[in-house]
DNA sequence: TTGTAAGCGTTATCAT
DNA sequence: ATGATAACGCTTACAA
């Protein structure tokens, strides 16, 4: 058994004594085609395991019914929701979605990013990385009219749909929470400042505390890339102060794990000596002892949301300017924060 | 501003009065074309905004210098890890990778991989999915030639380069393990039995036990879909059995988490009353309380193998029949598991 | 209802 | 060192 190359509508035509064209349309569901000539074509397409050439058909319509997405990471859990809610979406109108991960370098994502408009997709989904200060591959696609969409980091100088969470109320609620607590020094380990999730989670922290009659003491704000080391780092850090907090907002779920972990190693007990809260609601934050307080994010409504207004964009419903779609957030208290028996749900 | 088409090698060609054939040779660093006219060529190309169209190229070449990646899960970090070590090797190559998951849905993954072979992948990477007894749409490309490497979760009735675990090993250290540390009646929560490696995780299981002058109990052997719920519900029946385990062995993380939820949540005691291994080393089972026992695998090493023979493949270098590649697997002692003092942190 | 032919943007084969 | 031309496999006016 040997390989032929791939059957081709033209064999497909040949061997019935027809056109191609007359193939291409039966295939395509054209209903011009008499039903009887469509079922002997699409038969005799089965019979000789004709697979369409995508390829060809892309270079010929110009389209590719694909979506890329971006992500830094695609194993933290939010990404991995708005990664489901995209497909989601997509699948439903018949579009592929194509993943890749920027692992948060500036580089693999400039080239995945060119990857994916040289093999012409139809749209681009994309919260960019930690690394991103600078747009060009991004341009791209806006400049071609190539429809884009941003989801929760995303790129202020360029004009596009962008759906982001609420982080400025997230943060304002989980400080708000703590100081419900009783917590009199609460301090912030913070991410980088070019994204501006992190500058708004900064924001919700500070407008808390002014608008709980606290100081803002700048000692009690670390700035950090939020890995594991960061968390363990930034708490040690933080307990050496003459007037060391009694409590932390983390921007993340991983540095506040981290920051816990620490406090238990050197025998510093959560939430009674130093309350913790995170951010972003990651699957581990249930489970670990004790469990940690944090911020929920609708990942797969994002990307749903991000999918709908991608399609619509790509279907050219896309009669009003661009709009930024702020996702609310929920505060979820668990262990790690909860000093009070009754302690609400939720402050705000 | 207004959108022109994308310019082509014409226009480029047409702007220099030169013909196309020396604008694709030049962009594409032939030897033949002169320094200067390549120079010229390519500052040309840059000042027209020139975007190669990789489908016309594709199309032509029939290659894509894509490979394709489907797994059951993205979010699962065994899986993460290794599209990580696929990405490395590929990237270093000049491939690009395109990520997709299945879902452990047969309907998904066959359309994922009729979308992937009808944009003509170079080549496909696949773990397959809970559901997948049928494999006409993997047969797709082990018919035509499309070079297709299956890890972890493998198919045995196709040929093809595969890249396994010792699931069989892991599981007999780990039931080795928990014989050392006293236990006399081992459990089994284990996977659906047509993905061979649980097949072979319970056979590891039931060859220590044997070899260990144990009995094998069929009641103390359940066959789950290893969901949170299985890990709960199967922890709460083995309890109920009049002669109920001292030790559960768990075909993954996520069972063996939530059966010690369920224990912590009836005030059993992990491990002195009942001990814990689980199987995949997910990041949450070092920082749970108490900290689970499992098997590490080798997921980056793995990725990395499996890109490494599928592009050996489409590079045509796959002289040698193909081979199933055995990875180790290492076993990890946590709080779970530990009931001596002096654990020896692996056993064989 | 079907056929003809051009064209999508490249690369490859022959020439020159 | 460069050019002309066909071809990759498909879709789509336009014709019939």
């Amino acid at each position: 058994m040997k390989h032929h190359s791939e059957t081709t509508i033209h064999d497909i035509a040949k061997k019935l004594n027809i056109s191609a064209s007359t193939v291409s349309r039966a295939l395509n569901n054209n209903p011009l085609i008499s039903r009887k000539t469509s079922e002997l074509i699409k038969k005799t397409a089965a019979e000789m395991g004709y697979r369409p050439n995508v390829l060809a058909a892309n270079l010929r319509t110009k389209k590719t019914k694909t979506i890329g997405v971006i992500v830094p990471l695609i194993n933290r859990h939010f990404f991995s929701s708005v990664i489901s809610g995209i497909e989601d979406i997509a699948y439903q109108s018949g579009f592929t979605v194509t993943i890749s991960q920027s692992n948060d370098l500036l580089e693999k994502e400039s080239y995945i990013a060119h990857a994916l408009f040289a093999n012409r997709v139809d749209g681009l989904i994309i919260s960019i990385g930690m690394e991103t200060k600078e747009y060009s591959h991004l341009q791209l696609f806006s400049e071609r009219g190539i429809p884009l969409v941003f989801f929760d980091r995303v790129v202020d100088e360029i004009e596009a749909n962008k759906i982001v969470v609420d982080d400025f109320g997230g943060a304002f609620k989980a400080t708000k929470h703590l100081v419900g607590q009783g917590c009199k020094r609460i301090a912030h380990i913070g991410g980088p400042l070019n994204l501006n999730i992190y500058r708004n989670r900064l924001g919700g922290y500070k407008a808390a505390l002014e608008e709980s009659g606290f100081e803002i003491d700048n000692s009690l704000v670390l700035q950090t890339s939020l890995t594991r080391e960061d968390g363990a780092n930034s708490a040690k850090q933080l307990l050496q102060l003459p007037d060391a907090p009694d409590a932390i907002f983390c921007a993340n779920d991983t540095t506040a794990l981290s920051a816990i972990t620490h406090f238990k190693d050197i025998g510093k007990k959560v939430p009674e000596e130093i309350a913790i809260v995170g951010f972003s609601n990651e699957p581990f934050s249930e489970v670990v002892t004790p469990s940690i307080s944090t911020i929920k994010q609708p990942g797969f409504q994002m990307g749903q949301k991000a999918a709908e207004l991608l399609l619509n964009q790509i279907n050219g419903f896309n009669a009003k300017q661009f709009e930024t779609f702020v996702m609310p957030t929920e505060l979820v208290v668990r262990e790690s924060s909860r000093k009070l028996k009754d302690c609400p749900e939720a402050v705000n």
